[in-house]
DNA sequence: TTGTAAGCGTTATCAG
DNA sequence: CTGATAACGCTTACAA
């Protein structure tokens, strides 16, 4: 079965077309520099052979492979899918791979890979968020890769960037909140360690609070993985904790979804007893009943102006600039004004 | 900003080790090769070089890129994202890289992708499913790069595989159907040309039917795409058509929360005036209401476990075996008895 | 317009 | 256990 038949060789093709190798390398890297007539001949050889160009030469003799690298947490989170989906195809389109992988959120583990896509001659990277070891971005300036940061903007940042202001979109969503006339307020969050698009989003809703002359320590946070099951648990404990809470304001919809489904199984009704509210507007925030009130994200427009922004940052060598997305609010069934009398504690 | 200052060699860290390119080579490859003492100078000048490999050169000289191709339809499909997050995590732990493409469920683009993948030097490939046009399998033979197919597994097929009976765990599905009394029945498929496990779904509710003395010419079925918005047209498509069925069977969970959806508009209870079942078990067929009866698919283990056969089919250079791994049924809250008597038409 | 030949950075064979 | 050295297959000056 295993036969050993090596594939055959620019030299092969070469000798079928009896011409140099140099000849057949132009034919098919800017055939414009060949003659029609010893075009052709070598494009018959090419075709007779089967002759597919090995990557590995090519990459060490033109420093260049036409891949492109990204990191995403997660590619079980369809917010990352959806993304990557768009980038990929748009990176297709001109002519580039998708290197993919995941980190798990783990900071050690995106350090890891980057170094890795970056020896698999990634012409450029594709990372989520701002925040990472500075060692890491000294890294990838000293060998040249440049990268591009997705999933996040931030005024702050200098480095090039398609993404949507975190912090903002929260505030409006937060914003919506008080003007249903909550003052109650408990927050669901995803880990904010080492996630600044996590630690924005609360930062949005503190803002909002500070900015109403509410006590920010009274706001109740609970932190936890992007789980629907974590959601669901972080629900219990927050309104154990603190009862009289009649809004949740969670970092994401998938947060969102475990407290929405966990406050009914609680009894409660939503947004009757305690309203709830998302981000990123993924579909399963509207296919839950009630429907999620959440912050839309333009997640394939942002993978696909990634794909364009960061292969230009490839090409063109110079510093890009960013981008940003507008995410938009969307009112669904989930958010609504709190009862005018306490409903009874859990 | 582009200080052309390109990478240190290994015999940069040779030259810092005091060592020759060999040595360093071997500590990096095959340690055990090197005495301890060396080893540690070697490791030193690496770390302090930042040294990291040269893909290309690696690839050219050791013929082996430790890289891994997988094509999918499409990453936006949880079934496929969750697979596929196993797969490269089992990838990564064997140090291997994963290189992903989507095809859309083109079959042209799917054979361009796998020339692409190929030209990159996978060592191997993953493939959804057995169908495909003959030629490619004889390219990739020729390449002598071996592939395995996931998602599906038959016994028909001598190609190794690592998934489940597509059309075995659909006459899993259809019996229950029909144990629990319906007769009327309508199916939701997936488009079925150019897509094995569609199809096999498909056979597997008419084997069921015509084994329990049906004539299958009465089985209403409405092809249509994985979405949810399509999953609602066709299911009033076929109510419509067909008014008095009583329980859809759908292809997968996508399309069964589709038609669960537009189910309730149209003011049907569910599963009281329609049952509904589905397939995959994705985590939505749990979060909607009623929950979905569907079939589940171990997605994680299977991605995990064609993690490991590839890589030996790589390493090891012989056939492999295919591995079957078991589905089983979920019964939730959307398959339940018709009602004793018709329900009004829509 | 085409050919020649010098790298590119590893790995692996073969001596020592 | 370590060191020379010959591939590996392609691109790209430079020469013709």
């Amino acid at each position: 079965m295993s036969s050993r038949q090596s594939s055959p060789t620019l030299d092969d093709v070469a000798k079928l077309a009896g011409v140099s190798t140099a000849t057949v390398s132009r034919c098919l890297n800017s055939p414009d520099l060949v003659v029609e007539k010893t075009r052709k001949r070598v494009l018959v050889a090419v075709e007779d052979l089967g002759y597919t160009p090995n990557f590995g030469a090519r990459v060490m003799a033109a420093k260049r492979t036409f891949t492109i690298g990204a990191l995403i947490p997660t590619m079980e989170n369809a917010i990352f899918a959806r993304g990557l989906q768009a980038f990929q195809e748009e990176l297709n389109a001109r002519g580039y791979t998708l290197l993919v992988s995941s980190t798990g959120y783990k900071p050690e583990m995106e350090k890891d890979q980057i170094r890795t896509l970056v020896g698999r001659g990634a012409d450029g990277l594709l990372l989520i968020g701002y925040e990472r070891d500075p060692t890491i971005h000294e890294y990838l300036e000293r060998q040249n890769v440049p990268f591009l940061v997705s999933w996040a903007y931030s005024e702050a940042e200098r480095h090039p960037s398609v993404g949507f202001d975190n912090r903002a979109s929260m505030r409006c969503i937060a914003q919506e909140v008080l003007n249903q006339g909550h003052t109650k307020i408990g927050m669901i969050a995803s880990i904010t360690a080492d996630n600044d698009r996590a630690f924005q989003r609360v930062e949005g809703v503190k803002d909002v609070l500070r900015n109403a002359g509410h006590d920010i320590s009274c706001l109740a946070i609970e932190e936890t993985s992007n789980e629907i099951e974590s959601g669901k648990r972080a629900c219990e404990t927050l309104l154990t904790r603190a009862p009289e809470t009649t809004a949740l304001i969670c970092g994401n919809d998938v947060l969102a979804v475990g407290a929405l489904l966990r406050a009914k199984e609680l009894g409660l009704q939503v947004p009757e007893d305690v309203s709830i509210t998302g981000f990123d507007d993924m579909e399963l925030a509207q296919i839950v009943s009630p429907s999620i009130t959440t912050m839309h994200v333009p997640h394939r427009e942002m993978g696909r102006l990634a794909a364009i922004k960061l292969t230009a940052l490839v090409e063109e060598r110079k510093e890009g600039e960013s981008v940003e997305l507008k995410s938009h609010l969307k009112i669904r069934e989930s958010l609504g004004a709190p009862r005018s009398y306490p409903r009874l504690s859990l």
